[in-house]
DNA sequence: AAACGTCCCAACCGCGTTTTC
DNA sequence: CGAAAACGCGGTTGGGACGTT
């Protein structure tokens, strides 16, 4: 014995809902509330399965939806929220009033994505995507690496301005000059901590690099 | 103006978890 | 305690709107 089956499973209507539909559905919720989805549609009149009414509800006909275009105050929330919490929009939404999963979910991949990627960052790991050309970097610093760790523990760069943008040359070394700090503000010094380096030079940048979302982690532990 | 391509979002699908019997 | 349905979530898709050629 398992629970009551939620609903007919035979000439439930499907697609998108009509203005009648949405209207039984949003009396019956206004006025009675929502003790059980499965007796929704059979008390509303709708020929809808439950889970497409707690759906339609949710996403569309809360009272309390904020609806219209996303500010730049909620992108960002969003952003720094997916780079902590992932793909878990339901939690994202909590922290943003009047949204729903669906809704940052669809904005995220329709809008968001697109921006951190012009901007030069990998909307999966929230960290700067590696052109080639810096590749060569990373395969060519490999041994620099493992020379200075012998030397020294830490490592100076400053990021200077040239004609294709920020890069960061070798404090002691004024030949060397790497294009890799392409959002980084142009008289700032980057200081790599050598001694915590391993063997990959990719994992080194994941690892080590100082300009990963800092601004956000004044919002602490208030997350679950 | 028509054809085609891209964008956007509401809704569906499937799966893991929770609840009920 | 196990089975089965409800619930909730994230991924995916269908199709209308809009832009471009």
């Amino acid at each position: 014995m398992g629970r009551q089956p939620c609903c007919e499973k035979v000439g439930l209507k499907r697609g998108p809902w009509t203005l009648d539909e949405d209207s039984k559905l949003m009396n019956f919720i206004l006025n009675n509330g929502i003790q059980c989805w499965r007796l929704v549609p059979k008390h509303a009149g709708l020929m809808r399965c439950g889970k497409s009414c707690r759906l339609r509800w949710i996403n569309y006909l809360r009272p309390d939806l904020k609806r219209g275009a996303f500010t730049e105050a909620e992108e960002d929330m969003i952003i720094e929220l997916h780079s902590r919490l992932g793909n878990r929009w339901s939690k994202i939404a909590a922290q943003l009033p009047g949204r729903t999963d669906n809704e940052i979910k669809n904005h995220w991949n329709t809008r968001i994505k697109k921006k951190m990627k012009l901007m030069g960052l990998d909307p999966l790991t929230h960290k700067p995507i590696i052109e080639q050309k810096d590749q060569v970097f990373a395969e060519e610093s490999d041994q620099e690496i493992h020379q200075n760790l012998e030397n020294q523990e830490n490592v100076t760069y400053q990021v200077q301005q040239n004609s294709d943008g920020p890069i960061i040359c070798d404090s002691n070394d004024e030949d060397k000059n790497y294009s890799f700090f392409k959002n980084s503000e142009i008289g700032s010094s980057v200081m790599f901590q050598i001694g915590n380096f391993s063997m990959d030079p990719y994992q080194n940048w994941m690892d080590h690099n100082p300009f990963m979302w800092d601004g956000f982690s004044s919002l602490g532990d208030n997350f679950p």
